[in-house]
DNA sequence: GCGCGTGATGTCAGGGACTGCCATCACTAC
DNA sequence: GTAGTGATGGCAGTCCCTGACATCACGCGC
């Protein structure tokens, strides 16, 4: 199957993040990253739909890592138990990339609108996490209450792996999260 | 200090609704709310921030509500607990207005555009009572997971709330929600 | 009553996000 | 080599949103 340059869409992203670094993503045309990337305005949005998507590439792969995770969790682990797993699984993939996931971060801590697409993908993470979750026999109400705070979990866990000087591993940070929220009252 | 029709900022808030509850957000151009409330599109740019902003105008409210609670809330009570007391006080407010609660997160449940800026109002809502539990004397990770916690139960809870056929109170579903929470292993 | 200042509104021009439509190109299969 | 297929380019158009400037209604001092 070919094409003219290979990866058209790996070539938007990687502009897409150094021009969102180097002049911020509102002062960033969605002409200037497909330019950067050697191909047209109206190519980037038959790959993106929108101009943030293009920083959001690998979001269902994590969703699908923490489904698989949760489905395959021993089955006598509580809701809880089981979610973080998922989570677990879903920090692995990032664990290869730290840096790539750094800069990313940053770029979105600093744009709003960005910020807006992380949390619809996180809602979505909830979403798929419930769902896990009943299809393993527990019920909606606690599904979706476990899937919140699981997802919590991974918020403050990525933050934490993120900020951290000497780069810890994501489980670890999940760990001492879970541990944090489990001594709450 | 006079003006031509009074509430323009009413007006138009009504017609958004209005609109996009018979044709659809995206269906709705802002000119068609500014001309339904008597405006030129202009004018409805002058007041929201964005199309999607005239949805979420009593939002800074429910939020200043919720902070103060936190603070006003005896100082023995441990973070969560006080977290709740401002999920309380803002469900409080939403109390006299449940019907235009419901049509409202009709639309955004139907649109995920507004999903999002409903995601990040709640985001700025965990900030908001992450600082209040701070100010409080709670460390800065203990606060921020309640303040988490916190805002899932308001979550759920509203839905409980908006959900049931006989109108409950929202202290009572967001006490429901919260057992739940406890409960979770 | 009357001009004046002030704030809200209207008008206009324009850039950027996105979409639909159609032409064109590279590559594949026959 | 030719037809088919999928990716791409080009172009027109709509809508979102903004800046700049004119205009209007009102309160105020006189």
């Amino acid at each position: 199957m070919g094409r003219w340059e290979p990866d058209a869409r790996g070539r938007m992203i990687r502009a897409a993040m150094e021009l969102f670094a180097e002049r911020g993503f509102e002062q960033t045309t969605a002409g200037d990253i497909a330019e950067r990337a050697g191909v047209t305005e109206r190519t980037f949005f038959r790959y993106f739909a929108d101009k943030r998507e293009v920083l959001f590439d690998g979001s269902p792969e994590l969703v699908q890592a923490a489904h698989d995770a949760i489905l395959a969790a021993p089955a006598e682990a509580p809701p809880l138990e089981a979610a973080l797993a998922g989570i677990v699984a879903a920090g692995g993939i990032l664990e290869g990339r730290r840096d790539h996931a750094v800069r990313r971060s940053r770029i979105i801590a600093a744009t709003p609108s960005l910020q807006e697409r992380e949390l619809l993908k996180l809602a979505a993470m909830v979403d798929t996490i419930a769902k896990a979750l009943h299809e393993r026999g527990v019920d909606e109400p606690t599904a979706r209450l476990a899937a919140h705070s699981a997802v919590t979990v991974f918020q403050l866990a990525f933050e934490r792996w993120v900020s951290a000087a000497e780069p810890p591993d994501f489980a670890s940070c999940v760990a001492e999260t879970a541990a944090a929220l489990r001594a709450l009252r």
